[in-house]
DNA sequence: CGCCCCGGAATGAATGTTCAGTCCGCAAAT
DNA sequence: ATTTGCGGACTGAACATTCATTCCGGGGCG
């Protein structure tokens, strides 16, 4: 198995697979369907992939890399937590709202059973060491041990984050609500007003 | 069909409902599966409802008048902004704490054409007349011509608030992460403080 | 230089499984 | 005895996966 001899096809098979689960969520999304809109035999999807689930997995992965590689370009490293946070909520903004079938597919994803199990390994390991990462955890935990924070689990500001904007976002690539750049900027400014501690 | 004779059974049924599409979600969850857990035959359950769409909707309607119920109880009418967001808030941050597979039902409910359609229906609604419903909108609205809040979208502010009240409750579903009354206070301030207006 | 053959990638019809929804005989109630 | 609700075997459709076959490019032989 995956004796890839066409990456032009792995890759339309991922790119298909991604924009369908987002439109119409795994279970609802025939792999016959996969192979028709990559324009692909349907046995040619066993060739490049395991399994259903396999091809599901690697392309998160794929997701995950572009999405990783996007977020971290120009991270202001040394510079304050304000602005690194306003960085990383910005970028991820303009990520979800620029790769629509990307944001779609990590939402089924994430709520599926791969995805809690995927959280569940990543908050157990973040807990035992980790202390130098590059995540929104360790920002908030940074800006918590300083005093700036509000002193709530880390995890519940987190959460409050992810979730505000995914959740905005969504309404964005639903069409119920307009969204540029200055008002984004306003969305982070207010986040960040929810996590600070009151003055 | 609804020939009701069993209202003992076809509750039964809503209940399997919900639990399974929360716990499996809809195209996981087979009709045969909801008839073991109600304990009743396959066939029966198109002696109450039509087809597995109308059960899915029925299952959503109990939930809603359910919560509706709940969340509405001794709200505090005539009083400020601040104690109306307040009793909204923690009260629907308790009624899915308690309710956990309505709270994972509704997650599914959302996500799906249904439940996007249905969003698509209440904004146009409330964009048209309402002025009057007691609903977190009207009462986001309120803040926003009073000069109380940031003036953004009234749909950011709601977005906002649903995303991260949802995003908090479904972590600490999955026990990743504690939650008690006080913390539920804290979280509602917070994001009152998000909404307020820069001072 | 042209022809043929061969290895392996690609294919899509076939397979076995699972599903939503139907139907029919039974049993309890009147 | 008749009616009425019930269970679960049944049906046709749709699914994931497989596999016998086709297709293609390149290398060796005449």
């Amino acid at each position: 198995m995956s004796h890839q001899t066409d990456p032009e096809k792995r890759r339309a098979i991922i790119t298909a697979t991604i924009e369908l689960i987002a439109e119409r969520g795994f279970h609802a999304t025939p792999t016959s369907m996969i192979a028709a809109r990559a324009g692909v035999g349907a046995g040619s999807i066993y060739r490049y992939f395991a399994d259903k689930e396999t091809l599901i997995h690697e392309a998160f992965a794929e997701i995950a890399a572009r999405m990783h590689r996007t977020i971290l370009d120009g991270y202001p490293r040394g510079e304050s937590i304000r602005r690194r946070f306003d960085h990383f909520f910005c970028h991820m903004a303009n990520f979800f709202m620029s790769n629509p079938s990307d944001f779609g597919f990590l939402r089924q994803y994430f709520d599926s059973p791969f995805g809690i199990a995927l959280r569940r390994d990543k908050i157990m390991e973040q807990e035992c060491h980790n202390r130098d990462c590059e995540s929104i955890g360790c920002l908030v935990q940074e800006g918590i041990e300083s005093g700036l924070f509000k002193d709530m689990p880390m995890l519940v500001h987190v959460s409050m984050i992810f979730g505000a904007l995914t959740s905005v976002a969504r309404d964005y690539i639903l069409g119920f609500v307009p969204l540029d750049t200055p008002l984004i900027h306003s969305i982070s400014d207010s986040l960040w007003e929810a996590m600070l501690r009151r003055a």
